[in-house]
DNA sequence: TCTCCGCCTTGATCGAGATCAAGCAAAGAA
DNA sequence: TTCTTTGCTTGATCTCGATCAAGGCGGAGA
C-alpha cells in the first residue's frame, strides 16, 4: 500500500510530544511513519469526572493517555460495580478494529487523550507490523497486570488489597518524589474513596477503615484525604502479600 | 527475509491437524507459510497431574492447546494460591520473547500440546507479521476474559462465582452435546474441587457446598463428581448474575 | 477381598468484611 | 451568612464464606 504523504519528513525530536511514541506505536518508527502519525493523531481534553464512553455504546477511536487518569468499569444488573482498568499516563485505551466500548470509561482526574480515529489506526496497523507487534507486547503487559489483579481481587486481605494498591500508584506515579537515603515517597491519590473500592472489590467504608489502620500503623502519613506520604516503602510493600524482593522499581 | 524451505508445497488440508491454524498462527496462512509452520512445530504430551512448567523457571517454547486442560497459577509466600489462566483446546501458551515462565503450568487432564521454540517463532513474527496480528487479537479476548474473571472474583457471590464457571466451562467444552429443543447440555468438569476453589478465589469446602445446593435446587444434575447435566441452560445462566441476554453459544 | 489414599461431603463455629447508620469537613451555591 | 452537596470517617451489628473437624466413597494396588 502506497504512502502518500508527501510534506516535509519529521525528525524524532519533532514526534516528542507525540505520547504513542512512548506507548503504543512508534517506538521503533522511521521518520516517513512518524509524519504519518503525526498527521493522522489528534488530541482530546476530558474535566475530572467527565464519562469518556459507555459500555456497550459507540467508541471510534482508539488511543493513549497522555495526563491525567482514566479508569474502565463494569457494572452489573443490580448495581455491583468492579473496576477492571487504571489507565495511568502512557497505557492504551480501546481496542482496535471494535467501534463498541466494553466498559464505562471515566476520567478520574483532568485527562488528555492521544487519539487515532478506528480507520486509519486500521490502516496503520496493516501498513506498519512493528506498531501491531509493539500493541502486542503491550497488551501481553497488560494482561500480566490483570493477572496480579485477580491475585489481589481473590486471596488478598482488605489491608493487603489496599497497601497493593497504594505501591502500584506510588510505582507509577509520574510526581513522585524518591528520597534514595530514606526510601520516602510520597503521591496524591487520584481517586475517591469509592473508586479504590471498585478496584479492590471492597465497600468505600472497608477503604476507609483500612487507609485508617495504616495510617494509625504509621505505614504511611496523609495530609488531606489524598496526600500520601509513604516514609519507608519496604514496611508498605511487606503489607502487600507480594514476594519482597525487588526494589522501588524492580 | 529470505525463506529457505524448499520442500514441496503444503495445502490447506495438509496443515489441518495443526492447531495453531485455529488458533494463534495461521488461520491466514500462505502454503508456502504453512510449509515453515509444519517444519518448526512439534507435540508434547503430558499426564493429567503433571506440572509443565514452574514460575520463574524457564520455559523456551510457546504453543497452544490441541487436546485437555491445563491451569495457570501464582502461589503467594504462605501457600494461598489463585489461578489465573484456564487453558483449553486452542488456547495459546507462554510468551513470545520471554524465557521463563511467569506462573505455574499444571495438565489437569491428559494433555497435548502443539509447541514452537521460541527461537524459530520469533523469527515468524517478524517474518509474517499477520501471524503477529492474530496473536494480538487472541491476546485481547484473553484480556477480555481476565476482566469478566476480575467481576466474577470482586463481586460474584459463591454461588453465582459456582454458576458462572460451569457457564464458562459448559460454553466451552468440545463434547458437549446440546439438544435445542431443551437445552440440556452435558459436560465432564476438568477440574478437582481444590482447583475449582483456585479459580473462584474460594475453599474448595465452599465450592462443594455450593455445588451441592445447586444440585438441590435441580440447576444441575450430578452423576459421581465431575459428570454434569445442565438440563435447563437459561436457568444456569440466570443464577450467574451476567446479563442475561444472547443465547447459549452467544 | 481388603486396605489405603485421594477426592469429596457435611457439620459446627468463627471472623473479616458488608451493611446500616450517624455525623464531620470542605466547597460551592443561594 | 446559611444551606446543600460531595467525599470521607467511624460505630454497631450482621452475614457469608473461612476454618476446624469428622467422616464417606471409589478406584488402585497388595
Amino acid at each position: 500500500m502506497p504512502r502518500t504523504m508527501s510534506a516535509p519528513r519529521l525528525t524524532q525530536q519533532d514526534c516528542s510530544n507525540c505520547p504513542i511514541r512512548h506507548s503504543a506505536v512508534c517506538a521503533r518508527c522511521e521518520a516517513d511513519e512518524l509524519e504519518r502519525l503525526e498527521s493522522v493523531k489528534y488530541y482530546r481534553s476530558y474535566k475530572a469526572g467527565q464519562q469518556i464512553a459507555w459500555a456497550g455504546e459507540p467508541l471510534d477511536f482508539v488511543g493513549s493517555v497522555v495526563e491525567g487518569v482514566a479508569t474502565l468499569t463494569q457494572t452489573m444488573e443490580d448495581g455491583r460495580r468492579q473496576m477492571v482498568g487504571l489507565l495511568l499516563p502512557s497505557d492504551f485505551l480501546g481496542r482496535p478494529n471494535r467501534a463498541k466500548a466494553t466498559y464505562d470509561v471515566v476520567a478520574t482526574t483532568d485527562l488528555v487523550l492521544c487519539c487515532f480515529r478506528q480507520k486509519p489506526f486500521q490502516e496503520l496497523l496493516l501498513d506498519t507490523p512493528h506498531i501491531s507487534q509493539r500493541l502486542l507486547e503491550m497488551t501481553l503487559d497488560e494482561l500480566d497486570a490483570a493477572r496480579e489483579w485477580m491475585i489481589l481481587l481473590g486471596r488478598k486481605t482488605a489491608r493487603e488489597k489496599i497497601a497493593s494498591l497504594l505501591s502500584i500508584i506510588a510505582r507509577r506515579d509520574a510526581s513522585l518524589r524518591e528520597n534514595p537515603a530514606e526510601q520516602s515517597v510520597v503521591f496524591d491519590l487520584p481517586l475517591t474513596r469509592e473508586a479504590m473500592a471498585d478496584y479492590l472489590g471492597l465497600t468505600l467504608e472497608t477503604v476507609s477503615r483500612q487507609i485508617s489502620a495504616l495510617r494509625r500503623d504509621k505505614v504511611i502519613v496523609l495530609e488531606g484525604k489524598r496526600h500520601v506520604t509513604v516514609p519507608d516503602f519496604d514496611l508498605l510493600m511487606s503489607e502487600t502479600g507480594d514476594d519482597s524482593d525487588g526494589g522501588i522499581f524492580g
